[in-house]
RNA sequence: GCGGGAAUGGCGGAAUUGGCAUACGCGUCUGAUUUAGAAUCAGAAUUUUGAGAGUUCAAAUCUCUCUUCCCGUACCA
């Protein structure tokens, strides 16, 4: 009877799922243990060998667990939201609902064939409604809730709203937005319901607001910064622009330390804590703010007279009482949707304009409104006009119009040629910029200010002699793509413009320069330059021939900064003057807090994770619009299901793809999604229309597994008190600073919430490496439809090209019939050979479509099975290590399997004996079993495939065919190959199956020795071997070796100097 | 630039605490069986662990210097 690895593996694929024997209870005595793959999107290409490389260990692990007695739960899903299925969706008009159905059984299909323990009752998607109601609900609690910092948690919105109804918002200690307001309990009771929610909404741990965002137009959609790869989509590799939008945020900043922390208590990688930390970007200095000198009106652009300024000042402070009421309402808006009143557009003085929106605000009643019309239109402005009435019965409807424009107008094509310039006319008479600096201690080494060119100070303190530097300057900086500025950090570049800031110890003017250099997105978008300290700083000031005061105590700058803190004291610096870096910083830092100039404060690079896509394929927020601002839908009404839509494209007006929806709005009476034609403002409001990130599903699935079919909660206190967390999480690297960055801000949330009961929700974590493909590549000469083999393609000019790896046998030699037959280039090609043979190329690469070396793990588990793709994929090399697949090595793991076979099986069918073994075999059994526990518990699965094979080899030199040898052997086994361990733990009469059997257990007794093969050395260089008793004294062994005639042979009569004796381990004779 | 990791036969890779370098497998070669191929069985070779120095009786392993490669990240003030 001979190993048949098809019928084995089919028999025993039906015999588990039919007795579902890898499903996990919640209810059991057993210790619980979780090990989890991270789960992957099904895309349409199915699963190449490189994928189940992570789930074949996790698998080995969890099976390894089960012999060792744990109730294991080792679930599997689908992340299957996302942007494949709904671009094929736009390209086919095939809903993406479909698409993902069908990779999904391709999927499954593929695993089974496998053999992998996951207990599928447990299957989670996170496209199926049943799963993102959860997904939604998790939502709503982070809109409900608020970061205390006081208590250094997330805390409910209800308690904030409390607080300041009786004590105002001046005690509050929470992460909110920069720009909130400071108001007393009886201001807040004074605010309109609207306003109230707009302050909240700066509280919220999910909030709106106009970001900077990372704006794809080929895609057409926003992405996060961890989608982004040297300033291309990660996906498709297209350009990624800047751009403001209304957007939904995840203040994930406001867990940025507890994230840090956190690190420190679980067993992850070191290299993929080190990105979370880079990635986190915490570093720890000062806010200092300095004046601006002598500052001077900036001249309008269009040049408005001395007569008409002071006739505008005269209209600002004298408004009529409907628009000093308006402006009330206006004037407290903040960042994007900022208004300025009396402000010039082109020749025109208008009422109010919001910049960032291109919304203008008029009384109406003007007598040129049509010109006027034209003219702004022109300039991309949309134009509201209300009637003096209207504001002064109904100014909040007036606001909530406004607030409708503001979120849902689109944006409207510049027309004019000649942009006009935008200026503010300047009625402050102070300005500031404030700095972030890790080291306040070299304060004094300041000798110039740079900006970023985006920053908003520049126009207004520029002086008219630097004007037209610095307009060149910063138009051609935004002309530069963020890449092109990524990729050029060589050239210097700025300008100066002409204004000067005070510096707050010496009072000393210095000048201040715009530098692209400096980044508007990092810290306050402006640097104060130590050149004597900072590198940058240094060849920005030699650069431009700025100053470049030493403030260290015997330190030469003259070629470099000195950037090193530690063993260097500060000099020429007043108070600082001997000190050290360290208590330099603390007593800089004392005093700006004692002069009120600047405070300590520790800075993130870690920026909030904007949460909104403009996407089709993506779980929609359970959220509708009431005068502009954002309504959660209560948990009992969710899910929010997905709408249908006819094209999955952003509409023709630029809104997301759910603006295509005709049933896509919200009725307050019946709790219900009806259409869009009922909208009316009063009880039927519009839905939001984007929809969640890829990430918003990962960051929490792994919670669901332990009670995936719950539907009255996300998952039961009962099942999340039993299983806690994953013991064993087994993924990519790639994930690094995306989904287990998020994955582990909402579980803290979810911790705070008291909803969970650990904060860490993976404990130990293994990333697995990439498998590579091995293309294989023929030789054409140029110009030629001749193709030579390798050996010859030296002697010619030659392009490569790639072949299926499919045409190509295990010694590199090309089918070449068959590669006639593949594709019509080579149907009439000539191929010159050598030998005989058309020996081909290999490359290692990744595995790709494009490179034609991608390897089926369907075609292996047909030819050779899963066990021998399980043990070959393991033995490739270490887990964590990228390797290039080959698949001509897997001979070797395919003829162990057919030769543990035989230690069973013989001709006639089983051949197993109940006789008692020997000592060898014993010897061997048990140096097994210790060695491939040892390997299991350090995750070192290949060396434990080289054991069973050097354990097949002793046994069969034995003619091992012992049932107290064998039948233990198959529990060892059964991780790694459970097909055949199943197959001979039957065939042995066991009538359940081996997947719970206990691990045989290791009794060193076996492996005790009374001889040792000493190897015997001279200075350090093995010579001879000599046999000893173990138990040999010191002292008698070095009499037996120094007599020994080999030993007098080396030593050719020299007295040796030394001779080193380590029992039971070697012999050195030094001399 | 910064952070992390790695370097061992033709190839993938082993090597507990410093103690026989190259286990195991692929490939190559030889022989046996075989109509041939495939399969199976038996056997063989590859050369001192990227380079240099140090510590040691003893270094792939520890220390220092350098080189190369891979991964991550990037003007982070």
């Amino acid at each position: 009877m001979q190993y048949n690895h098809q019928e084995v593996e089919k028999k025993w694929q039906e015999f588990w799922a039919k007795n579902q024997t890898f499903k996990a209870s919640n209810n059991t005595d057993k210790p619980k243990y979780y090990v989890l793959d991270m789960f992957p999107y099904p895309s349409g290409a199915g699963l190449h060998v490189g994928h189940p490389l992570g789930y074949i260990a996790s698998d080995i692990y969890a099976r390894y667990k089960r012999h060792k007695g744990f109730n294991v739960l080792h679930p599997q899903g689908y992340d299957s939201f996302g942007l494949p299925a709904e671009q094929y969706a736009i390209q086919t008009g095939q809903h993406p609902a479909v698409t993902t159905e069908t990779n999904i059984k391709t999927y499954r299909r593929q695993l089974d064939k496998i053999g992998f323990s996951f207990d599928w009752s447990r299957e989670v998607r996170t496209s199926s409604p049943e799963y993102y109601k959860w997904t939604q609900w998790v939502f709503v609690q982070l809109f409900e809730s608020y970061y205390c910092k006081d208590a250094n948690k997330a805390k409910s919105i209800s308690e904030l709203e409390t607080i300041f109804a009786a004590e105002g918002n001046s005690t509050i200690n929470a992460v909110c937005d920069e720009d909130v307001i400071s108001f007393s309990a009886n201001d807040w009771n004074a605010f309109s319901e609207t306003k109230k929610q707009e302050i909240l909404l700066q509280y919220r741990l999910t909030f709106l607001s106009d970001t900077e965002v990372n704006w794809c137009p080929a895609l057409g959609t926003v992405l996060a910064n961890d989608e982004i790869v040297n300033g291309v989509s990660e996906r498709g590799g297209h350009p990624v622009i800047r751009k403001k939008m209304t957007q939904w945020s995840m203040r994930i900043s406001a867990y940025a330390q507890r994230l840090l922390d956190g690190l420190h208590t679980i067993d992850w990688p070191q290299p993929l804590k080190d990105s979370q930390t880079n990635w986190i970007g915490r570093s720890q200095g000062a806010m200092v703010t300095f004046k601006v000198a002598n500052f001077n009106i900036t001249e309008d652009a269009s040049k408005l007279s001395y007569k008409e300024l002071e006739a505008l000042k005269e209209i600002r402070l004298n408004p009529s009482k409907a628009e000093e009421t308006l402006w009330n309402e206006l004037k407290n808006k903040k960042g994007a949707t900022k208004f300025r009143r009396k402000y010039k557009i082109g020749t025109f003085l208008t009422d109010y304009v919001c910049l960032a929106k291109n919304l203008i605000v008029e009384f109406s009643g003007k007598e040129d409104e049509v010109e006027r019309d034209t003219y702004f239109a022109s300039e991309g402005f949309h134009v509201l006009r209300f009637t003096n009435e209207e504001v002064l019965e109904n100014v909040l409807g007036v606001v909530s119009k406004i607030n409708n424009t503001i979120q849902f107008a689109k944006p409207l094509e510049k027309t004019a040629v000649k942009v006009e310039e935008k200026k503010e006319v300047i009625f402050e008479d102070d300005y500031k910029i404030e700095v972030f600096t890790t080291r306040p201690d070299t304060i004094y080494g300041v000798s110039f200010m740079t900006l970023a060119p985006e920053h908003e100070l520049v126009a207004k303190i520029t002086t008219l002699e630097q004007k037209e530097a610095v307009e060149t300057y910063v138009e051609a900086t935004a002309k530069r793509s963020e890449r092109e500025r990524m990729a050029d950090v060589k050239t210097i570049s700025g300008v100066f413009t002409g204004a000067y800031a005070v510096h707050p110890f010496s009072g000393k003017k210095v000048p201040i320069w715009i530098g692209d250099y400096v980044l508007a997105s990092y810290g306050t978008g402006a640097v104060m330059a130590v050149p004597c300290g900072d590198q940058r700083d240094y060849d920005f000031a030699k650069n431009f021939g700025l100053k470049i005061p030493n403030i260290f105590e015997e330190v030469d700058i003259s070629e470099a900064a000195h950037a090193d803190k530690e063993g260097t004291k500060i000099a020429n610096s007043d108070f600082l003057n001997g000190l050290s870096y360290k208590k330099a910083m603390k007593l800089a830092i004392y005093e700006m807090e004692q002069r009120g100039f600047g405070y300590g404060k520790i800075n993130y690079r870690l920026r909030d994770a904007v949460f909104s896509r403009q996407r089709y394929w993506g779980e929609p927020f359970p959220v509708y619009y009431k005068d502009g601002m954002p309504q959660m839908i209560d948990a009992k009404h969710l899910p929010i299901v997905l709408p249908e839509v006819e094209k999955y494209l952003p509409t023709e007006d630029g809104k997301p793809p759910l603006g295509n929806a005709d049933v896509w709005a919200w009725c307050t009476e019946t709790n219900s999604v009806v259409g869009n034609e009922k909208i009316n403002d009063t009880s039927v409001f519009p839905l939001e229309l984007n929809t969640m990130p890829g990430w918003a599903g990962s960051s929490w699935y792994f919670n669901r597994y332990m009670d995936s079919t719950n539907e009255g909660e996300f998952v039961s206190k009962e099942a999340v008190d039993y299983w806690k967390e994953v013991d064993l999480y087994i993924g990519g690297s790639e994930h690094a600073t995306g989904h287990l960055l998020y994955a582990r801000f909402w579980q803290k949330f979810l911790f705070d919430k008291g909803l969970l009961p650990v904060d860490e929700f993976a404990k130990k974590l293994i990333n697995q490496g990439m498998i590579l493909g091995t293309s294989a590549i023929v030789y054409r000469v140029t110009g030629t439809n001749k193709y030579v083999s390798k050996a010859l393609k030296d002697e010619h000019e030659v392009d490569e090209i790639r072949v299926d790896v499919k045409l190509i046998n295990t010694s590199d030699e090309l089918d070449i019939e068959a590669l006639k037959k593949w594709q019509l280039q080579f149907e009439n090609a000539e191929f010159i050979l050598e030998e005989d043979k058309y020996v081909v190329g290999r490359e290692v690469e990744k595995m790709s479509k494009r490179w034609f070396n991608v390897v089926n793990p369907d075609d292996i588990c047909e030819e050779y099975g899963a066990d021998a793709l399980r043990l070959f994929e393991m033995f490739l090399g270490p887990l964590e290590q990228t390797k290039p697949w080959k698949t001509s090595g897997i001979s070797g793991v395919y003829s162990f399997l057919k030769k543990l076979w035989k230690l069973y099986v013989g001709e006639e069918g089983v051949i197993v004996t109940d006789e008692e073994p020997t000592k060898d075999e014993l010897k061997t059994l048990h140096k097994t079993i210790k060695k491939v526990e040892e390997d299991i518990e350090n995750f070192s699965f290949n060396t434990s495939v080289s054991t069973f094979m050097i354990a097949a080899n002793e046994l069969t030199a034995q003619k091992c065919h012992k049932r107290a040898i064998l039948e233990p052997l198959l529990a060892l086994i059964s991780p790694y190959a459970p097909h055949i361990a199943e197959e001979l733990w039957s065939k042995l009469g066991n009538e359940t199956s081996i997947s719970t059997v206990e691990f045989p257990k290791f009794e060193a007794s076996h492996l005790v020795e009374s001889e040792k093969e000493y190897p015997v050395s001279f200075n350090g260089k093995m010579r001879f071997k000599l046999k000893l008793p173990l138990d040999m004294s010191k002292e008698e062994i070095e009499k037996i070796v120094m007599v020994h005639e080999k030993t007098v042979q080396q030593l050719q009569g020299r007295a040796p100097k030394k001779v080193i004796i380590v029992p039971g381990k070697i012999i050195n004779i030094v001399g």
